[in-house]
DNA sequence: GTCTATACCGAGATAGAC
DNA sequence: GTCTATCTCGGTATAGAC
């Protein structure tokens, strides 16, 4: 009632960094263009989530274009921190690469169950040529599916893991691996999802390389 | 620079019976919905794309979401006429069972191929608890569901099939298998699409099958 | 750099002539 | 049942005070 003035709607005691707010809005973008899409999205929704102001947006990221790039960018960032290149290549005899890979496919899993919303962001572009698309096969996931195919194909060559093609094994990944933590609420509600936390990420890593390297 | 008062928009000269149109709404909404998600579709784009007035929608369905949901409600009946229910089940011993299973799977497979648009929609409601997912999955997948469960689990019992639970062959069947056409402009970005058609649709169901049945 | 106010557009839905 | 006109709301983006 009383301070018809002073009172704005986010709440920011705390003024905040220009990287904070930027970091925030980032964030709450990853979980709102997840959930809705890149049209479904708004940027007042985001701003909201991020206790910012929606023109701070356009301010910081200058578009929802850029603010989208931006947020793929830091999820990609992410996720190279926590699966390194280091271990998804380098010299070494069969052994070694497939221990490697093996490795890094866990840790990919175990990314995408603490970070859902890149695979959901990828496949909710994967349907629809777009400029968008172009620029995420061009920037992120081109490079890596070579890396990809690089080692994949120096494992089979010396006859480890299964009879699959490197789309297969990139496929198999990314859809039944990654997207099983993406799809959490609908298998919940079917009554099939695993269970929560590493344990849960661990054994769908289990499963996973059951089927690629048996 | 004549006719002034006779041109409309959209063009549909034949006037088109009443089921007609509504066929035609559904049609557009399936590819609508399926690109953009419930909240980035719209209603006017879905019209256009049908040849009708945007009000027509609300005419023939209500609202957006009745809309969405008779969209959805078709392409499950379609899908029922690809892949009858006699095949899903039945009596017979372990070898009816798994021919009868693996030939469902792979009608499956060609109707997601055929309507990539269904399990697009499915996977788009996965990620965010919602009254439509619940709706979706009470109605539609739950029941669904069931039925592969019965059946996979007499067929297991009989020592058929891989070493793998109900909800693997699920989640491999509607990630691995169905999100594959869904997911073309992606792969062909990626340059590890399969060919068009039947042949494509097919080459993907023994992929599938060789991973369930092995 | 932040925040208020607002411009401008496109969304879904409705009214009413036809 | 169809179609035009329009209401209201929420979207992105911008202007300008602070």
């Amino acid at each position: 009632m009383a301070r018809p003035s002073t009172s704005r709607s986010p709440r920011h005691r705390t003024p905040r960094t220009s990287e904070a707010i930027a970091t925030a809005l980032l964030e709450a973008a990853a979980v709102e263009f997840a959930a809705h899409g890149y049209d479904g999205a708004s940027t007042r929704r985001i701003a909201e989530r991020a206790g910012a102001h929606q023109p701070q947006i356009n301010y910081h990221f200058t578009s929802k274009e850029h603010l989208w790039r931006e947020t793929v960018n830091r999820l990609f960032g992410l996720m190279a921190i926590d699966t390194p290149a280091d271990d998804r290549g380098g010299p070494g005899d069969g052994d070694d690469l497939s221990v490697a890979f093996a490795a890094t496919l866990r840790r990919f899993i175990h990314f995408s169950a603490d970070h859902p919303e890149l695979n959901r962001i990828i496949n909710l572009e994967a349907t629809t040529p777009s400029p968008r698309l172009d620029w995420l096969v061009a920037t992120h996931l081109r490079p890596l599916y070579e890396l990809v195919d690089g080692v994949w194909t120096a494992l089979r060559a010396s006859g480890r893991g299964a009879d699959l093609t490197t789309a297969e094994v990139w496929e198999l990944t990314t859809s039944y691996g990654a997207l099983h933590f993406a799809n959490e609420p609908m298998l919940a509600a079917l009554g099939i999802s695993t269970r929560p936390g590493r344990a849960g990420a661990d054994e769908h890593a289990d499963r996973l390389l059951a089927i690629v390297f048996p």
